[in-house]
DNA sequence: CGTGGTCTGTTACAGTGTAACAGGGCCGTC
DNA sequence: GACGGCCCTGTTACACTGTAACAGACCACG
């Protein structure tokens, strides 16, 4: 499907239980995650998270819903938010800021590191990341300033890997 | 989002000259910018900068509306909209992705250096800073990705300083 | 004076997100 | 089984965010 680009801190995954490790996809550890933690992995959740999964780039709430109805039986935006709430809240999805849109979570985000969202102007994909190196710049930025964070994030436009290969007029 | 081609590190909106050097304030600086560049200073992105200015915390584009207008004047979101959009190319105000709201800009982001918003979610107040360390860590971590940046956003949520010192744990 | 460009006003509309209430399913208790 | 509580979903309504398209105003320039 998506290839996300490979950690490339070379660092490793802290958390033990939440990344996907190696062959678990991202709706088998939504199975488990919920659980584990007791909650409800209803179908509408599933099904968002499918559709959220099935797309190599972000997916806005009203594209999902869209992608969730049939003729006859209509998913409101509405409902797609409230998954999408429970989705983020349980590190299943992320949300894009600069974008309004939505893509699924692909790492696992253990302490010490700070997760980077790679959004290619050209094809649309949304890659993710994570470094040591920001997260530590981060730490020391904000303790000079004397802020206390509680989250952050960190996205940048550009151009993926495989679209400089393909089509830069450099 | 910006329309600069920006120098080889490919991430700082605007060149080295137009920071806030000393005791110049944003909208003296708004002023210098415009006519060193041949811009229209016009009295809508001058109010629309001032309204900015004049508050600590980041507004919307709605709130800015209303603030311009006056009984039997009305300014319409879609205008404040086009000067917001001319301030930001022009770096005089920054768009705050998390928020979908605009602060002042208070910094020069000369080469070299990542912007930083702190957003205090118990005051409202945004506050900026810049950080070596950070544009470092972004460097080479997206050089590792082989992503090509562009342009990039890193937002803090958390507490600021103030509020630390007011409402600690009471 | 005309002309062309930029800026603003206006309308219309698409997309984003939340509040509030109603109904339905599930589960534990009586 | 009936009851009641809780969570999830459906539905409506509404507020906020943002853009497209066109018309008029305004200004510099020939």
């Amino acid at each position: 499907m998506h290839g996300h680009p490979s950690p490339s801190d070379g660092t490793g995954p802290a958390d033990a239980h939440d990344h996907a490790c190696g062959g678990e996809d991202l709706l088998a550890r939504a199975e488990r995650i919920c659980r584990e933690r007791g909650l409800h992995y209803t179908d509408l959740r599933r099904r968002t998270l499918e559709a959220v999964a099935g797309e190599g780039r972000a997916l806005g709430a009203y594209d999902i819903a869209e992608r969730l109805s049939v003729p006859g039986r209509r998913v409101a935006a509405v409902s797609v938010y409230r998954a999408l709430d429970f989705l983020t809240e349980n590190g299943l999805v992320h949300r894009i800021a600069s974008r309004n849109a939505f893509v699924p979570c692909g790492h696992g985000h253990g302490g010490g590191e700070s997760t980077v969202f790679l959004i290619c102007r050209t094809c649309g994909t949304v890659g993710e990341t994570v470094s040591r190196d920001i997260q530590r710049g981060l730490d020391s930025t904000l303790a000079s300033a004397g802020f206390k964070p509680v989250s952050h994030i960190v996205e940048v436009e550009g151009e993926c890997g495989a679209c400089q290969g393909r089509g830069g007029t450099e």
